[in-house]
RNA sequence: GGAGGAUUAGCUCAGUUGGGAGAGCACUUGCCUUACAAGCAAGGGGUCACUGGUUCGAGCCCAGUAUUCUCCA
C-alpha cells in the first residue's frame, strides 16, 4: 500500500518540520501531540547590529533555538524597522551575524514586531526559510541536548541550556525583560515530554487529495450523528501525515537507499550497496489497513466479497482521528467504499470522580479484577447498559454491583423454575390460548411489548434502553409478579394447570436468556442449557419475536387493576401496622361485571391480600371502622375495626378528595380550552375525557365515604 | 479563538417522533413469606440551571445567559 501510494505521488519523502520525542527519539504526528496549557515566558532579548551600538529586540519562548536562528525578520511597512532591512545583527552573546529581512508573515503588533527565525526548529519559520532561501541549522541532538552551534552550552540539555543562557545574557544586559505568560505546550502523548519542533527528513502522506475523498465519498454514518461533524471538520483541515516512526516495532518502511538513490519497493533492487529505511510505519497507518486486509485483500477473496464493508465499527471517540478517519480514507482510496456502515461511537469510562483513567493519576481500573469479583457478564452488562451512547461513563463499584444484583436475581428466577419443570421437555412446551388465565395471557402480553421495544432500541444502538426494558420485565414483572402466581397452580392440583404454567414459565425464561444473551453471554448459556431447549447453543437460537395471538389487552387492563388493588391493601397493612400472615376482611364494591373478573382470579387475591373473607358485591354496607380505598372501577373496604383511627381516615380521605380536585381540575382545563379540543388530536381529547369521568367518579366516591364518617 | 457535550431526586445517570417526571445506589419502616436477606414489601425525596420565545400543551423545539467538561487551533 505504501509502495501504490508513492507511486500515486502521495507518499513523499521530505525534510519538514516534525513533532521529535526527545525521550522516544521518534517521529510523532500531529494526533500523538498533546497540547496543554503551562506557566513560560517571553524572554526579551538584544540583537546587537553590525558595526553599530543600536540593536534589535525580539521576544521568544524558546530562548535556546537562537543558535539555530538564521535571520532576523520585520514587516516591510513598519516604518519603524525600514532602515534596519538588509543589515546584519549578531545572534547574541556569539559572533555569528545574521541578516535583517522582510516578509509580511511578521504580525506587527505581536511582542517587539521583529521575529527571529530558526527554520530548523519552527514550521512557520521553516516556511520562512524556504521563502527566502535561508540555511536550516539544526542547534541540537536527538536527545534534546545541544550541540556544537549552541557555543559553550554544547552537551546541556535544551531546558538547562535555557536557564544558563538567559542568565548569561541578562549578565551582559541583552536579555532586558522577562514576562510570565501562559501557554499551550505540546507534549508527547508516548512518553509526556515537551515535544521539540524539529527539521528531520520523513515520509509524509499527501492530505488534502485523500481527505477530499473522504469527506465526498464517505458513505459512514455516525451514531449519535454529531460525531460526524467531528470526523468531518478534523478531515476538511488536516496537514500532512508524518508516517515515519524511529521505533522498533510496526511495519519497516519498504525504501531502499544506496548514495543519493532512493527506491521504493518490496525488495531491494539489483546490485550491491542498497539499505533498507530503518524506520518503521505509523502503527495507525498499518492499523488502517486492517478492514479489508484481514479478509485478503487485495484478492477478491470470498470473506472480502461477503464482509467489506462491514456493517458496524464500535469505538471511543478520542479513536476517531486516529484510527475511524485513516481506515476511511484509506479504505475508499483502496477498494472505493467506505469500510464500514455505521461507526458507534461510545464514551470513555472514567473514575468514580469523573477523571479520565492515566497511569500518572494511578486511578485505572483493572477489567481483570472486577472480573475475579463480579465475573465477566456483570462486567459486560455494567459497561454496555450505563450510559447513553457517545456519552462518558464514571466507574462506581455500586454500578457493578447493581448489575451483578441483577444477574444473581436472574439465577434465582432460573433456579426456581428449574425446580418446578418437572421433567418438561422442550416439545412439551405447548401454549394454548384456550386455556390461558388472565395472569398468563398478562405476562405474554408483556414479553410481546418487551421484545418489541427491545428490538426497537437495538435497532438504534440504544443499549441503555433494551436493557431497562429487559430489566423492568424480567424483574418486576416475571420474577415479582408471575412467578408468584405461578405458585399458586404449581403447589396446587390442577395437572393441565400445572403444565400450562411450567410452559410459560419455560417459555419466557427462554426468552429472557435469550435477549439477554448479548449483555451477558455465559451465564445465558449456562441456563439455556439447563433449560429445555432445541439448539446446541444459545447463540445459535433464534432471536424472540412478539407473538400476535400472545396479545389480551383486556388481561392486560384487569391484571393491572388487582396489581393495584394488592399494592394499596399492602399500603394500609403497613400504615395499621398489620402483618402480612394476618387474615383480615376484605370487601370490595363494584359492579357486577368486575365482580365476574376479581371473583375468577380470586385465588390471586387470597393469595397476596390474606383475606379471612371475602367478599365482593355491588352493594355493601359496612360500619364506620373501616379503611375505604378508592381505586378506578372499584372500591376496596378493609373493616380494621379498633385498629382504625376515624380522625386519621377522615384527613387521609380529605387528601384523597383534594387530590381528585386538582386532576379534576386540570383535565376540565384542557377540556375547556377551545385549542386543546381542535386542535390536540382526537384520542389525545378522548383519553382526558376517560379520565375525567373516572375521577370525577372516584371523588363521588370518596366524599360519600367522607361524609359517612363525618356524621 | 472555533466546535461539541453537560446542567433532572442526597449521589450517579436515563428520559429519541412535545401530551400527567424515572432507574440504580443511598435513606425510612416492616419482614429470614417453601428461587433469592446479594432478598421481599411499603414509603419519603425533584421550581427538570436561569431568562425569554414557539405551541392548545415544553425536561424535550428555538434564542440568549450562567456554570462546567472535552476536542480542535
Amino acid at each position: 500500500m505504501f509502495i501504490k501510494l508513492y507511486k500515486k505521488g502521495l507518499i513523499y519523502r521530505g525534510e519538514r518540520i516534525i513533532n521529535w520525542d526527545v525521550q522516544a527519539n521518534t517521529a510523532l504526528s500531529n494526533i500523538e501531540v498533546e497540547h496543554k496549557e503551562l506557566k513560560g515566558a517571553f524572554y526579551y532579548f538584544k540583537y546587537p547590529l553590525e558595526n553599530s551600538d543600536d540593536y534589535l529586540e525580539i521576544a521568544t519562548t524558546r530562548p535556546e533555538t537562537m543558535y539555530g536562528d538564521t535571520a532576523l525578520m520585520v514587516h516591510p511597512e513598519d516604518d519603524r524597522f525600514k532602515d534596519y532591512i538588509g543589515k546584519k545583527a549578531y545572534i547574541p552573546g556569539t559572533d555569528r551575524l545574521i541578516p535583517v529581512i522582510e516578509d509580511e508573515y511578521v504580525d506587527r503588533e505581536f511582542g517587539t514586531g521583529c521575529v527571529k527565525v530558526t527554520p530548523a526548529h519552527d514550521p512557520n519559520d521553516f516556511e520562512v526559510g524556504v521563502r527566502h532561501d535561508l540555511e536550516k541549522i539544526l542547534c541540537m541532538n536527538e536527545d534534546g541536548t545541544m550541540n556544537a552551534f549552541a557555543g559553550k552550552y554544547e552537551g546541556m540539555d535544551r531546558f538547562e541550556c535555557r536557564k544558563a543562557c538567559v542568565k548569561d545574557l541578562q549578565e551582559v544586559g541583552l536579555c532586558t525583560k522577562i514576562e510570565e505568560i501562559t501557554h499551550n505546550v505540546g507534549h508527547s502523548e508516548r512518553t509526556g515530554v515537551v515535544v521539540e519542533p524539529r527539521m528531520s527528513k520523513q515520509w509524509f502522506v499527501k492530505m488534502k487529495p485523500l481527505s477530499d475523498q473522504a469527506v465526498d465519498e464517505s458513505q459512514v454514518e455516525f451514531v449519535p450523528k454529531r460525531f460526524e461533524k467531528t470526523f468531518l471538520h478534523w478531515m476538511d483541515g488536516t496537514l500532512d501525515w508524518c508516517i515515519s516512526r524511529q521505533l522498533w516495532w510496526g511495519h519497516r518502511i519498504p525504501a531502499w537507499y544506496k548514495d543519493d538513490e532512493v527506491f521504493v519497493g518490496k525488495d531491494a533492487p539489483e546490485g550491491d550497496g542498497w539499505q533498507q529505511d530503518k524506520d518503521v510505519l505509523d502503527t495507525w497507518f498499518s492499523s488502517a489497513l486492517w478492514p479489508f486486509s484481514t479478509l485478503g485483500w487485495p484478492e477478491k477473496t470470498a470473506d472480502f466479497k461477503r464482509y467489506y464493508p462491514t456493517d458496524v465499527m464500535v469505538t471511543g471517540y478520542d479513536i476517531i482521528f486516529f484510527w475511524v478517519a485513516r481506515m476511511i480514507f484509506q479504505g475508499l482510496e483502496f477498494t472505493g467504499e467506505s469500510p464500514f456502515k455505521y461507526c458507534l461511537i461510545h464514551g470513555l469510562i472514567r473514575d468514580r470522580d469523573g477523571r479520565k483513567m492515566s497511569k500518572s493519576l494511578g486511578n485505572g481500573v483493572d477489567p481483570l479484577e472486577i472480573k475475579e469479583t463480579y465475573g465477566i457478564d456483570t462486567l459486560r452488562y455494567f459497561l454496555t447498559t450505563n450510559s447513553a451512547p457517545g456519552m462518558d461513563l464514571r466507574f462506581e463499584i455500586e454500578k457493578v454491583e447493581s448489575s451483578w444484583n441483577f444477574i444473581n436475581k436472574l439465577w434465582n428466577i432460573s433456579r426456581f423454575v428449574l425446580m418446578n419443570l418437572d421433567d418438561l421437555a422442550y416439545t412439551d412446551i405447548e401454549i394454548d390460548t384456550d386455556k390461558l388465565s388472565m395472569a398468563d395471557e398478562w405476562i405474554l402480553t408483556r414479553l410481546n411489548a418487551t421484545i418489541k421495544s427491545m428490538d426497537y432500541n437495538y435497532e438504534k444502538f440504544e443499549f441503555g434502553e433494551v436493557a431497562r426494558a429487559i430489566h423492568i420485565f424480567s424483574w418486576e414483572e416475571f420474577a415479582a409478579w408471575y412467578v408468584e402466581i405461578a405458585k399458586i397452580d404449581l403447589f396446587g392440583d390442577d395437572e393441565e394447570r400445572k403444565q400450562t404454567v411450567r410452559s410459560i414459565l419455560a417459555y419466557v425464561l427462554l426468552d429472557i436468556m435469550k435477549l439477554l444473551h448479548p449483555f451477558m453471554p455465559f451465564v445465558t448459556e449456562e441456563i439455556y442449557q439447563k433449560l429445555p431447549h432445541d439448539n446446541d447453543s444459545i447463540m445459535v437460537a433464534s432471536w424472540p419475536v412478539p407473538i400476535e395471538e400472545f396479545d389480551n389487552n383486556m388481561s392486560k387492563k384487569n391484571f393491572e387493576m388487582i396489581q393495584e388493588m394488592i399494592k394499596q391493601t399492602r399500603n394500609i397493612r403497613q400504615k395499621y401496622d398489620v402483618a402480612p400472615s394476618k387474615a383480615i376482611d376484605v370487601y370490595i364494591k363494584t359492579s357486577d361485571d368486575i365482580k365476574v373478573v376479581l371473583e375468577q382470579n380470586s385465588s390471586i387475591i387470597k393469595r397476596f391480600i390474606n383475606p379471612k373473607t371475602l367478599l365482593i358485591d355491588k352493594n355493601i354496607t359496612t360500619d364506620k371502622e373501616v379503611v375505604s380505598i378508592v381505586l378506578s372501577d372499584l372500591e376496596l373496604l378493609l373493616p380494621l375495626g379498633s385498629l382504625v383511627d376515624i380522625n386519621q381516615e377522615i384527613a387521609r380521605l380529605k387528601d384523597e378528595l383534594s387530590r381528585l380536585t386538582g386532576e379534576i381540575k386540570r383535565c376540565e382545563g384542557m377540556l375547556s380550552n377551545k385549542n386543546f379540543v381542535d386542535k390536540a388530536p382526537a384520542f389525545k381529547v378522548n383519553e382526558e375525557k376517560d379520565k375525567l369521568a373516572d375521577y370525577q367518579e372516584q371523588y363521588d366516591t370518596v366524599s360519600k365515604r367522607l361524609k359517612e364518617l363525618t356524621h
